[in-house]
DNA sequence: CACCTGCATTGATACTCGTCAATATAGATG
DNA sequence: CATCTATATTGACGAGTATCAATGCAGGTG
């Protein structure tokens, strides 16, 4: 079902602690390098001009979904570099996929955005 | 004085109307390719593991500040390389420099961290 | 002024990543 | 099954970047 069951297994209680870390006060310990690894995956997903587009687009399609087949007029780009792009974001757990016969529609799961922007502080 | 006068005079304004878009609603107008890039930029001086280490060292260090004779050492980097990262901190307008003698001071700018924490949504 | 120390810059190297053409796969349809 | 469409994957190429050794520069000290 989840391709990346054992990959999110691990690396999620990680994000976890380390996103609280993030939220840290003076005389608290700063982030590891291992924990700075695991929120820097995180942010790097959304750190990108197009897939930054991508999310807007979405959160501002009626529905709260986007189909694939929608994209790559308005980003101007080829086919699979957006599912590239699509792909990204979906491993970073920040959309998720679900096809309808031949298509993909993409949605955006708001907690995972939440802990991306915790990362950053409180 | 300021290094980055121009830069910042050209980037500042359609970055907080890019951020503004970024918490928009279902019906509203999707980023554009240069808003996206400019906030892409920014998220992008945050989403690496030694710049996120830098700024929980700073967050965490009584005085909010951190001197970068500190940093080589925890980070296990070599001078060059951190000075590289703090740079890059620094032109974001994350991190603010003060030279005191021979010594250079970081000390973050929570209303820059606040605009790209706002850059993932509400 | 000569010297030392801390920070910044340069240049080189290796690696990551965004992009697209070509190809493969999945699902629908005749 | 043959075919068509939408999506995903592969391979290749170029641009960007993280890293460090070497060097330059600024500021303090003798």
């Amino acid at each position: 079902m989840c391709v990346n069951m054992d990959l999110m297994a691990t690396t999620l209680p990680l994000l976890d602690t380390a996103v609280a870390k993030c939220c840290a006060e003076p005389g608290s310990a700063p982030l590891d390098r291992d924990e700075a690894d695991a929120v820097a995956r995180l942010l790097k997903a959304v750190a990108d001009p197009v897939r930054l587009q991508i999310i807007s687009i979405v959160r501002c399609s009626e529905g709260g979904e986007v189909c694939a087949c929608d994209l790559p007029s308005p980003l101007g780009l080829a086919q699979p570099t957006v599912s590239h792009h699509l792909k990204v974001l979906v491993d970073a757990g920040l959309l998720e996929r679900e096809r309808r016969g031949q298509w993909a529609w993409f949605s955006l799961v708001p907690e995972r955005l939440e802990l991306a922007r915790r990362a950053l502080g409180t």
